[in-house]
DNA sequence: GTCTATACACCGATAGAC
DNA sequence: GTCTATCGGTGTATAGAC
C-alpha cells in the first residue's frame, strides 16, 4: 500500500475513455467482492485484461484511482437522489434512495479508506454535504405541506433515514435481523401518515 | 493478505499472557490509526518491539490475531454496556454508551474485514445480537415504568441509537457536522421527558 | 519464549520498445 | 494505447537454533 507523493511528469490517458471506465468498474467489483486490501493495479488489470502497467498510463497513483471510483459512484448517486425528489412523494422516495443504495460492503471499504486517504476524504465530505443538503430542502417543503405535528427537524430527519438505513442494509448483508422489522413498522407508519396513499 | 488455510501443528503460546495482550494492543492502534491494510505481522512486531517470528508463535494467522482482537474488545463494549444498565437512568446510560464508544475508524475497520474473515463475521454477528439483546430487555424495563405515549418499540429504539450515534461519531471524525445539533436536540428533549432530571 | 534466516508471492511504480 | 521487463520493498508463513 505505499504510494508515490512525488509528481513525476509522465504520459497519461484521458479521463472517461472506454479502458479508463472499465478500470473503474473492475476497481468497485474487487473492493466490493474482496475489499480494499485486494485492490491492486494487478488485478484491476487482470481482470479486465489488459496488463498492469497501463493503469498507471491512466491513473498516476493507485490513490488516484480509488478517489476516482468514489467520484464516479457519488455523482451517480446524487443524481439517483435528484432524481427522486422530483417526485410527488419526496420522503417515501428519500427513504427508498437510503435504503436501495450501492451496497453496504462498498460503503464500508470507502468509509474506511477515507479516513487515510486525503483526497478521498475530502470527496467523501463534499458528498455528504451536498447529499444532506438535497435532502433537507425536499424534507423542508415536503413538512410544510402537511399537518405533522412532530418536533424533528428536516436536517434531523435526513440523519435519521441515512443513518437507519445504513444499519438495516450493513446487518442484513450479515445476517443480523434483531429489531429491523420493528424499525421498518416504525417507519412505515410514519411515512403512510406523512404521505397517504 | 494472502493467509494460510492448512492446520499445520506448530508450537504456540498461551492466550492471555502480557506479550500476546500487547500484540493485541498493537493491533488495535494500528488498526485505529492506519488501518487494515497496515496491519500485519511485521508491524506489529515492531511496535512491541519484538521480532516478526513471534507473532506467529501467538497465533496461529494474522486473520485468527484479528478475530481476537475483536473478540477481546467486544467483551469490554458488552462490560461497559452491562455496568451502565445497573444505573437508574438506562435510557441517558444507553445513549452515552452507544455515543462514546471505541471511535468510529476502529468501527469501520472492523465492519471491513467482517465482510471477508468468516471467524470474524461470527464474532460480529454474536456481539451486535447480545448487545442489542442486553439494552431491548433494559429498555422494555426502562418504558414500563414511564408515561411515554410514543409508539416505538424498545428494539426499534436500540437500533435508532446505535445507528445515529455511529452516524455522529463516524461523520464527526472527518468533520462533518451537519444536522448534528438537530439530531442532539431532539435525542436531548426525547431523553428529559423520559428521565427528567 | 524469543531469536536468525529464509522461501516465495505480491505490491507500487518506472523505463522504454512497439 | 498497450506492451515487456524490471527495481526495491513488503507480505505470510515456516524451519530450526538458543
Amino acid at each position: 500500500m505505499t504510494r508515490a507523493e512525488g509528481a513525476a511528469i509522465r504520459r497519461m490517458g484521458p479521463a472517461g475513455s472506454v479502458t479508463w471506465s472499465a478500470m473503474l468498474d473492475g476497481a468497485e467489483d474487487i473492493l466490493r467482492e474482496e475489499g480494499y486490501a485486494a485492490l491492486t493495479s494487478r488485478r484491476i488489470a487482470e481482470r479486465i485484461g489488459v496488463k498492469q502497467r497501463l493503469v498507471y498510463y491512466y491513473f498516476r497513483t493507485m490513490d488516484d484511482l480509488i478517489v476516482e471510483t468514489f467520484r464516479r459512484l457519488s455523482v451517480r448517486e446524487l443524481e439517483r437522489l435528484s432524481a427522486a425528489l422530483e417526485s410527488e412523494r419526496p420522503l417515501r422516495e428519500i427513504w427508498d434512495v437510503c435504503i436501495h443504495t450501492s451496497d453496504a460492503r462498498l460503503v464500508s471499504e470507502f468509509m474506511a479508506l477515507a479516513n487515510r486517504i486525503d483526497g478521498l476524504r475530502t470527496e467523501v465530505i463534499r458528498f455528504i454535504r451536498e447529499e444532506r443538503r438535497m435532502q433537507v430542502t425536499a424534507l423542508s417543503a415536503a413538512l410544510k405541506r402537511t399537518s405533522w405535528s412532530g418536533s424533528i427537524p428536516p436536517a434531523g430527519l435526513a440523519i435519521l433515514a441515512k443513518s437507519i438505513a445504513l444499519t438495516l442494509n450493513r446487518e442484513g448483508e450479515i445476517g443480523v435481523k434483531t429489531g429491523h422489522a420493528e424499525i421498518m413498522t416504525v417507519i412505515d407508519e410514519f411515512l403512510a401518515a406523512m404521505e397517504p396513499d
